[in-house]
DNA sequence: AGTTCATCCTTCAAATTTGAACAACACCGC
DNA sequence: GCGGTGTTGTTCAAATTTGAAGGATGAACT
């Protein structure tokens, strides 16, 4: 920091495309959250858990991948756990391999619950961004995006 | 909700380009709060209620336009602007014409404190995403995003 | 002036998030 | 086998966020 004389600041492309991007996720972000929970009783980090363990082999992922995927703290993630488990969307399975372990697996329960949001979710999605964006712009956007993603790991 | 019959799912194009605007924006978030945490001590709302106000005419602007442009709620805001106040960076003002509202103002010690804290800001905006993108990219993001953005006002 | 309805900001309690601290364990090389 | 090192998941307190509720005012209309 102290080596740099000077500030690359953002020409207004540039700045353009920030604002963008913040008030595209803070927004996009927001109308999911309100959809889930008025449809579903679900919040965003909730719905995610569940889609999570519905791909995973056995509908089942140790913690610390969920918390990863999911881009949380450890901490967050024990408690969005511990809800669903209360509602009995999850339930906790000790690790064979690993005493320390833990599996997260989706319950029946859990699999109906994610079946019955998804369709609603799915179409927010759509509403709030997929539908929004052109197919051209679709692919630059996935694929720039990605990348930023991956980059941050 | 009823008179769908049948869901448009995602194809393969279209949940690449939403999972990779959900996990850039959470790792780009995550890494802005984290910069600006480490070099400046202000979280990323803060910075933004600093630079909202530094724009603004007379550095003031009402709650309520604040809340707005940050998109988040009143009473985040006000906390927010609370612990502001609190480091001496904002002031409240109430407003002449309108016994209701309030201004918030930038202080010489908070223009003083963003100043400060903006090139790094700006160097990890560019680290995390501007400069990640090639220049075409960066536009089609840009007018992509930004129609995100406003459709969901 | 009175009535009605919307707006402004704050307060409050509840929900959520975060990071540090912790205890138990896996893994690796010696 | 044994220490040293890194992981794993939870717990805890503190910080933050949220939405509902409320008090006070503005604005428009009669």
């Amino acid at each position: 920091m102290g080596l740099m004389t000077q500030t690359r600041w953002l020409d207004e492309r540039e700045k353009a495309a920030w604002r963008g991007f913040l008030e595209a996720s803070h927004r996009v972000e927001r109308r999911l959250e309100q959809q889930l929970k008025e449809e579903s009783g679900l919040s965003h980090p909730q719905y995610e858990v569940l889609v999570l363990l519905a791909d995973a082999p056995g509908r089942e992922l140790r913690m610390t991948e969920l918390a990863h995927a999911l881009i949380t703290s450890k901490s967050g993630l024990t408690y969005q756990v511990g809800q669903l488990e209360k509602r009995g969307y999850v339930r906790r399975r000790s690790c064979p391999t690993d005493v320390r372990g833990i599996f997260a697996q989706l319950t029946d329960e859990g699999y109906e619950a994610l079946r019955e949001a998804a369709p609603g979710h799915v179409a927010a999605v759509r509403e709030a961004l997929i539908d929004v964006l052109e197919p051209d712009e679709l692919t630059v956007v996935a694929e720039a995006l990605s990348r930023v993603g991956h980059r941050l790991r």
